[in-house]
DNA sequence: ATACATAATTATGAATTCATAAATATAGTT
DNA sequence: AACTATATTTATGAATTCATAATTATGTAT
């Protein structure tokens, strides 16, 4: 690979494509990462994709185990309540910093989405619905406008997404999280933080059992 | 460096030494990293080097630069104020959990960390004071046992350490902090999970003013 | 002397090479 | 045939080499 207009450095690349890789579970849970096949693959040397396979491994996505090669991480029911812990506590009170915080652009672009979201769900368009769902939420969090917080909540939610997103389809689960995805949005027009916080906490909490 | 009996990989190793350049103003914030010389001195080649940067880069000690090499990550004070909301969210539900989960041992554990937390105070001794109080915020957060909740809540304090640590010398804080780590240290030993979590976000909260 | 353009230098990004630990295969013994 | 010991192969960790973008230095014109 010659890459001759690189505006970035092409460990970040390759990373981003592992990345998606293991989203779409071309890279399951568990399996080794090849690095000097992957390296062939993508028609670069070892060095960058060691590099792009450390930064996945600093966003827990991947685990190194010393002369041995890393592999995709996996997550167990311990990991999800956990890490769904934390996200319950940040994404709570992103909400509850937006119900002040928000402009009015901001609350029509949520009330926007959450149209969206209704119609996707109606259309049971679920790859629609996911999508709007994240942006959703990645909207609410930019309100809150806290890079740390912001960063925080998308490194978990990497990791999040090891896990398959099967569990929306189960029935009753998607008009139950679009139920809830309208009291959060009534909670931050109404520009309550208490509601919108507690809105929130108990959205992602229902998630843990839906795995989101 | 021949460095023949490694039970980990070098660029940990480096990376550690790094930290602790960054840590003790030996590298400050704002420096840049000169990989050659860095490498140089430590007798290694520029790639494990490189890779231990990228690891400080992953943690947020370090910010690096397209073709421009790395530097030490500067922290003003609007990220201090967003640290320490997450921290003190995160921290307040580690103390609160804490509340409920911690075994007799882990309470005697605490009690005796207060004490010579007392005792390093009443000696003036600020540096025994700094790590008994580190030590102190981390048994706590050991026994709310959520290892992502952990790992997340040491990124940020990694990033806090950039800061210089004098500010508990401000008169009076000192004394404060102290009597701040009693009421959580009361609030445990009562099994008190809400009053925990109040004394520790409050705690955090008056941190953040004395960014301790 | 200052400003600009060009040349030389330096440092980063990436590929290649080398060393060695771990894994696999082979051979020998019972 | 099964188990162990040795040899071979393979893959990772690290050093070195190479290419090029960015910086610094030099020289020229005004």
């Amino acid at each position: 690979m010659s890459k001759l207009l690189s505006s970035r450095p092409l460990y970040e690349e390759v990373a981003d494509q592992l990345r998606s890789r293991i989203f779409a579970h071309h890279l399951a849970p568990g399996a080794w990462i090849d690095e000097q096949s992957l390296a062939k693959e993508f028609g670069i040397s070892r060095t960058p994709m060691r590099e792009a396979i450390k930064v996945l491994a600093a966003e827990g996505l991947i685990t190194m185990k010393l002369r041995r090669g890393a592999y995709v991480t996996e997550v167990n029911r311990g990991d999800l309540e956990q890490i769904f812990t934390v996200l319950s506590l940040l994404e709570g009170e992103a909400a509850k910093e937006a119900a002040t915080k928000a402009k009015e652009s901001d609350l029509n672009a949520l009330d926007d989405l959450h149209l969206r979201l209704e119609k996707a769900a109606a259309d049971r368009n679920l790859d629609l619905f996911f999508d709007t769902n994240v942006r959703f939420h990645e909207r609410i969090i930019a309100i809150a406008a806290n890079p740390w917080m912001t960063s925080v909540i998308a490194d978990l939610r990497k990791v999040l997404k090891l896990q398959r997103k099967d569990s929306l389809s189960r029935t009753g689960r998607l008009q139950q999280s679009l139920s809830e995805h309208r009291e959060i949005l009534k909670a931050l027009l109404k520009r309550d933080p208490v509601a919108a916080e507690q809105a929130m906490r108990t959205h992602l909490a229902h998630g843990l059992e839906a795995a989101k």
